[in-house]
DNA sequence: AGCTTGAGTATTTTT
DNA sequence: TACTCAAGCT
């Protein structure tokens, strides 16, 4: 068979990364752990796409190939990657088993489902699903009348994740990262064994019921070996944003590494309070006798050389990390140099933003190679409003999603419960739709529903109080047909539209944008064969933004990209501007103190930097106004300059200010001036 | 029991 | 500004 062509189109390290591993004469293909090192813009994703398609060359069965990544939309890049390289030689590559470690563990589970004592059609909920019930637990303990104020639900639910997925102790889980809740201890514990029944009676798994099953599947020794047999070679994306859990998950299907390649950038890694530990990364080669390969790749073919200089100074003064330094391969010669502009406050940082982002466009790119990014969402509320007005269509990405919202979740309550009907969190929601339907008739009413063996008949002789009676009777008709088992599922979505149109408008404003979502959410439905599968996979890859909530540009109409840095992972545009640049920001205030995030906060401006191909805009703006305060109200703080902006780094930017900025006495260097928001916050710690 | 209204509070990032 | 909670009204 002959060699893929295009390997010669990869740099030596590349090549060395993708085609790792033999097959001695007469043997199949193996390899040992490898672990690549990808810096940004180097190559990643074809590196792996490149290895998938040498792994195929080499006679590995894709069938047999377990792909996980951090996104759906990663796995759809390097399905499609591997197979156009493979084009030539084969005609169709799948690789059934790519996707993230959540909606994998979705189908293993499935599959196994009865040998670890579920439902096969266990309902998966998503982060606002998990918090109601952890809001119902937290009621029906009592805890919310509490005379000190109890963690509020996504505190709680935060927690819990946390401890999990970290595998440590609560006592230390609260210690460490929810130091305020430390007292409530004996509760919260009491708590989270209440929120375990409850989703066991619901056959109901959140995202990290998801990992603990697999975990728990991989622990025991059959069920490991049968799950494991399945694959010959597993391949890790993102290695660095993995946690604890799911480095174990992959310690007990490879113990000794075979087979098992894991790509990522220590200096990359952000999610550490989604419990994602660097240390994995760092430590996955000295896991193994011998130790793992390590390639690392450090030609940046994405970025101008000026740029990746102020990258290069910025990381170079963190801590512990696999050195590297990286090179660009384009525009070598010229070396413009990144800015760093000084500004008075937010509105003059986005009337700035503005201005350069049109004048971008005059030279010729295009508003959607340029981007605006943040630390978080509402960092970009000013500039929105900026946009709004001077009518230059965008799309913000992170932030609130489109399941997040009330309708869609309104809409989708009753195809879950008709999926699961021991969905009681589904249930609740669906019933409280109808007028005259609060917490406790829906609470009669499930229990009665319970009674009768959740038979979906039983619900027409159900007595709704008054209000609700007129609606019942089209409600008890379409839960039943809806949940019949032989129904199609195709134009379930319709109906349920249909029958939730007239509570949307009594429910909610702005009913018909709403609405108009609904009718997106039906396309969505489409494309899905069954509604188990539309419901899973929604749950488990929040389609991003719908666009409503941001302006909605017409699909092949030009749009400017706004994001959160963590939603920019993996992306680049000719030009990015980075919002406040300024401590407080970059490091976040909430991080002082602890050294290994104040790490993170420095690799998150890393990740932002790195996106940028040709334009890069540092903004600081000098004040802060502080939140929490009437309109008109002038009360702010003075951002002092990033800490990571050292010397170093400053020798690689060009420093210049905008507008007024230089007509404000602004105090030098140091702390804040007035910290105002501290001692706002001082007060709960 | 459910709905409305008013008051008080606020820890960023997401599979 | 947005969201949650609890009192008071229907």
């Amino acid at each position: 068979m002959a060699a893929i062509s295009t390997l010669d189109t990869l740099n030596p390290a590349q090549r060395a990364a993708a085609r790792y591993g033999e097959r001695a004469a007469g043997q199949a293909f193996s390899a040992g752990p490898l672990l690549i090192i990808a810096g940004a813009g180097t190559g990643k994703t074809n590196t792996l796409a490149h290895r998938v398609a040498h792994l195929v060359q080499e006679g590995v069965n894709p069938q047999r190939i377990l792909l996980l990544t951090f996104t759906r939309r990663a796995a759809a890049e390097m399905t499609r990657r591997a197979q156009r390289i493979l084009g030539e030689a084969r005609e169709e590559v799948k690789l059934p088993w790519s996707g993230t470690f959540h909606s994998i563990a979705n189908r293993l589970i499935r599959r196994y489902a009865a040998r670890v004592g579920l439902d096969a059609n266990f309902s998966v909920l998503d982060r606002g699903d998990a918090a109601d019930l952890m809001d119902l637990v937290r009621h029906e303990r009592g805890l919310s009348k509490a005379e000190k104020r109890f963690p509020r639900k996504d505190t709680c639910l935060a927690i819990y994740s946390h401890r999990v997925n970290t595998q440590r102790p609560l006592a230390e889980t609260l210690a460490d990262v929810f130091p305020w809740c430390a007292e409530w201890e004996d509760e919260l514990t009491g708590l989270f064994r209440a929120y375990v029944e409850k989703k066991l009676a619901n056959q109901a798994l959140d995202y990290d019921d998801l990992l603990l099953y697999w975990h728990a599947m991989a622990a025991d020794a059959g069920l490991a070996r049968e799950i494991d047999a399945q694959f010959d070679q597993i391949l890790v994306d993102e290695y660095q944003d993995t946690n604890v859990l799911q480095a174990e998950i992959l310690r007990a299907l490879r113990p000794a590494g075979a087979g098992l390649t894991v790509v990522g950038d220590d200096a990359q890694a952000i999610y550490s309070f989604r419990a994602a530990t660097v240390e994995n990364i760092l430590g996955f080669p000295a896991q193994y006798a011998p130790p793992a390969q390590v390639v690392t790749l450090e030609q940046n073919y994405r970025s101008t050389q000026g740029i990746l200089d102020a990258a290069n100074a910025l990381i170079a003064g963190g801590e512990r990390q696999y050195r590297k330094t990286l090179t660009a391969r384009r525009g070598a010669g010229a070396r413009p140099r990144p800015r760093y502009v000084t500004l008075l406050d937010d509105l003059a940082q986005a009337q700035y933003v503005v201005a350069r982002v049109l004048e971008t466009r005059e030279g010729g790119t295009a508003l959607r190679r340029q981007a605006v990014l943040f630390r978080s969402s509402h960092h970009a509320d000013v500039l929105e409003l900026e946009l709004v007005r001077r009518n230059i269509p965008y799309v913000k990405y992170g932030g609130l999603k489109f399941l997040e919202a009330a309708h869609v979740k309104d809409a989708l309550s009753l195809l879950r419960w008709a999926d699961n009907p021991k969905n009681r969190i589904a249930a609740f929601r669906a019933l409280q739709l109808m007028p005259g339907i609060g917490p406790a008739a829906a609470a009669k009413c499930f229990d009665a529903f319970e009674a009768n063996a959740h038979a979906w008949a039983s619900l027409g002789a159900f007595a709704p109080p008054p209000l609700a009676r007129e609606f019942w009777p089209a409600f008890a008709e379409l839960m039943r047909g809806l949940a019949a088992p032989e129904g199609p599922w195709q134009g379930q979505m319709g109906r349920v539209r249909e029958w939730y149109e007239p509570h949307l408008e009594r429910l909610h404003d702005a009913a018909q944008v709403r609405a108009g979502d609904l009718l997106q959410l039906e396309r969505i439905a489409q494309q899905y064969g069954t509604r188990e599968r539309f419901l899973s996979e929604l749950a488990l890859d929040p389609a991003q933004a719908t666009g409503d909530l941001a302006g909605t540009p017409m699909l092949d109409e030009d749009y400017l990209i706004l994001s959160t840095i963590h939603s920019a992972k993996g992306q680049e545009w000719d030009a990015v501007y980075l919002l406040n640049v300024a401590d407080g920001n970059f490091p976040s205030e909430f991080s002082t103190g602890r050294p290994e995030l104040i790490e993170e906060e420095r690799r998150l401006l890393y990740v932002a930097m790195t996106r940028a191909k040709t334009e890069l805009d540092l903004i600081a703006p000098l004040k802060y106004y502080v939140t929490q305060q009437s309109r008109t109200g002038d009360r702010h703080v003075y951002g002092a300059k990033s800490r990571f902006l050292t010397r170093e780094v400053m020798a690689c930017l060009d420093a210049t200010t905008w507008g007024e900025a230089d007509r404000e006495q602004v105090p030098v260097g140091g702390s804040l001036a007035i910290d105002v928001a501290g001692k706002l916050r001082s007060l709960w710690s």
